[in-house]
RNA sequence: GCCGACGUAGCUCAAUCGGCAGAGCACCCGCCUUGUAAGCGGGCGGUUACGAGUUCGAUUCUCGUCGUCGGCUCCA
């Protein structure tokens, strides 16, 4: 403990690197001012065109900006570009922003018709809330910022004037529904996004990266290269995967199992389907219910199926007497799990209702904990590493005390020791991370790895989760050096997600282009004419042979139509063979970076093919 | 689940004002024997997501259901 405030002074430096910093800097920046700004004018064209709207918020975002609305009717996409015109009309006005501090009293008189603002005003009155409905520490000033005809209730900071925003720079993106405060329980409201930038060049790079964007969509990505599909009558949610997707899978699944042997862990296998009592043992019931599949009845007994693997290790675990000399134990299993998230929550492969789980829970004593939580970890940055992913950020996702007995089960002593444990397990590692409040799992504190799609959405990846609830509940324990039972703690860890989550990500992470060895289809013969077909055959099966996925294109196409096809499928190694290479038992090679190597021995290149595969190689 | 948009051939997309549903690719059949991203010709392919309604007539207009997408909420 006594070197603990030193390290973690480097941590909180390094956090701010990863995000604070970032953060402050972009509040600060006048990119932010201008989208700011843009979104106050914005809002005035909007209440020009609806005199009686209600307006609520409206900051600056990533890329851009929105504002909130209460409409008497809903916006279409015509208005958008009336507001949008009439946006460009306001800011060549050169208005200047002038902001005024004045009392609760004052601004209320001036939103005396404005409901939401009378909120926002009585919350930072209280010195209770801010916008969002967060907590503030002091009772901030309350000041509102005019321009042209518009005053809004405003901390700022803005532009000087209106014509720092520039006409041709901005573009209201979309109208999307969002509740008041976030709150599924308020009123829904209607959102209108915008971008912003400095100047058109800015906004052109912006739309023109989006459209990129677009093209390593995993869902994209995932149709073109066959990797996965979904079908009406199987159900939303429900993706089968094609033999590309899974050799991917299968590939995946190699690599954990290999991995997991070397750290001790054990396989295990359990069922999908389980007795209602199991989940209601395992607490998943009270806390979990909304999510999972409803119940089968057969012969007077409920059946469930498993929206989490836990609960069934947890009674291998308890299925015979431990000693603390078997500790830590270890169980690992692909768990194949349903979650039955809501409709409007499913998206592509990264959120879905059937899914495979990079699964183990190992059983440590309090002593174990730091070490093997740690070990986890540095597992997650092992796969990191070979993965090539670099954007990330280590989520420390703890309780909230409002949410104890509704979200988290009801023991507040057990949370605070072991956010601590994980907190201290974190800094002693030297691992960065940023803590997040009301996050944690029903059972105990976690980490998740925070990645992004490549369309901007946040999702969770992996997991390292600490569990105090469940070893109670099912009574887990084990026999200590002095004879005595004690209760184990468990670790959940999913460092490779589900295969799901997992896919959907490295498809937009390689743009499709995977490394040789989980690419499905690692070679593509392309027989020059119909005459070296025979060789190409031949070539195949040695290929085969030597554990390398591939198939020969005997098609009655050309030579460079069929190049193009194995480039579309973004195939690593395309090995091209006319006469001169048959007669000389050779190949031409040509990667799908579009490099070649003319007439070398197959040997060779089955060599080469085989070091990327066994290293597991970013190179081709 | 909520707000909004969308749903045409296996895929990508057309179809003017409500007037016989079309193209490219893919697939099948031929011809061509070819050197690093599409050789040529022909053929097959549709209850316009599903179900109602309005109309002489609906891919087109209205309503409902299902699904997808953009967000919100929620999450591996």
């Amino acid at each position: 403990m006594k070197s603990n405030v030193a390290v973690a002074t480097t941590i909180q430096e390094r956090k701010r690197k990863m995000s604070q910093q970032i953060q402050e800097k972009y509040e600060e920046s006048h990119l932010y001012k201008i989208r700011h700004s843009a979104a106050h004018v914005m809002a005035q064209a909007v209440l020009e065109m609806f005199p009686e709207a209600k307006y609520t918020i409206g900051p600056p975002v990533e890329n851009g900006f929105y504002y909130d609305f209460d409409l008497p009717r809903n916006l279409t996409p015509e208005d958008l570009e009336k507001i949008e015109k009439r946006m460009r009309q306001i800011v060549q006005g050169k208005h200047e922003f002038k902001k005024t501090v004045l009392s609760a009293e004052e601004a209320k008189k001036i939103f005396a018709d404005q409901p939401y603002k009378i909120e926002l005003i009585e919350g930072l009155e209280q010195g209770g809330f801010d916008e969002y409905g967060n907590p503030l520490k002091e009772k901030p000033e309350i000041s509102i910022y005019q321009h042209d005809s518009f005053t809004d209730l405003c901390r700022g900071p803005h532009v000087e004037s209106t014509k720092e925003i520039k006409p041709d720079a901005f573009k209201l993106m979309n109208v999307a529904g969002a509740y008041w405060r976030g709150d599924e329980n308020n009123k829904m409201l209607q959102r209108i996004y915008g971008t912003a930038w400095e100047n058109a060049q800015q906004l052109k790079d912006y739309l023109h990266q989006l459209e990129e964007a677009k093209k390593r969509d995993h869902r994209k990505l995932g149709k073109e290269l066959e990797i996965f599909i979904f079908d009406d009558e199987v159900g939303p949610g429900l993706p089968l995967w094609l033999p590309n997707g899974g050799i991917i899978i299968e590939e995946l699944e190699k690599l954990a199992k290999e991995m997991e042997e070397k750290a001790g862990y054990q396989r295990v296998r359990t069922p999908v389907v389980s007795k209602e009592d199991l989940f209601l043992h395992s607490g998943h019931l009270p806390y979990y219910a909304e999510s999972m599949y409803p119940p089968m009845e057969l012969e007077g007994v409920k059946y469930y199926v498993k929206p989490m693997n836990c609960p069934m290790h947890h009674k291998i675990f308890g299925s015979k007497l431990r000693s603390y000399r078997d500790l830590p134990i270890r169980l690992a299993e692909y768990g194949t799990c349903y979650r039955y998230e809501k409709s409007g929550e499913l998206f592509g492969l990264m959120r879905v209702r059937s899914m495979q789980m990079n699964d183990a829970h190992m059983y440590v004593t309090e002593e174990q904990f730091e070490q093997e939580f740690l070990a986890v970890i540095d597992l997650y940055l092992k796969y990191f590493d070979l993965f090539g992913i670099e954007k990330y950020v280590m989520r420390f996702s703890k309780h909230s005390k409002a949410g104890l007995g509704k979200k988290y089960v009801d023991n507040e002593r057990l949370w605070n020791k072991t956010e601590e444990m994980v907190r201290r397990a974190m800094i002693n590692g030297d691992v960065p991370f940023v803590e997040v409040e009301d996050e944690a799992a029903f059972y105990g504190p976690k980490i998740d790895v925070q990645i992004w799609s490549v369309i901007g959405r946040e999702f969770s990846l992996a997991t390292n989760q600490v569990d105090f609830a469940q070893p109670a509940r099912f009574d887990l324990k084990y026999t200590n050096k002095d004879g005595q039972e004690e209760m184990p703690l468990c670790i959940h860890r999913a460092p490779l997600s589900t295969h799901e989550r997992m896919v959907g990500f490295l498809l937009e992470h390689y743009a499709g282009n995977f490394p040789v060895w989980l690419s499905p289809e690692q070679v593509r013969v392309i027989p020059i004419t119909d005459g070296q077909n025979e060789y190409a055959e031949k070539i195949t099966a040695q290929l085969r042979e030597n554990g390398i996925r591939c198939h020969a294109d005997l098609s009655a196409q050309r030579m460079n139509a069929k190049i193009r096809s194995a480039q579309l499928m973004k195939v690593p190694y395309m090995l091209v063979v006319g006469d001169n290479e048959m007669k000389a038992g050779q190949v031409s090679l040509r990667a799908r970076d579009g490099s070649q190597q003319n007439n070398i021995p197959l040997g060779d290149f089955i060599a080469r093919a085989r070091d990327r595969i066994a290293r597991r190689a970013a190179e081709l």
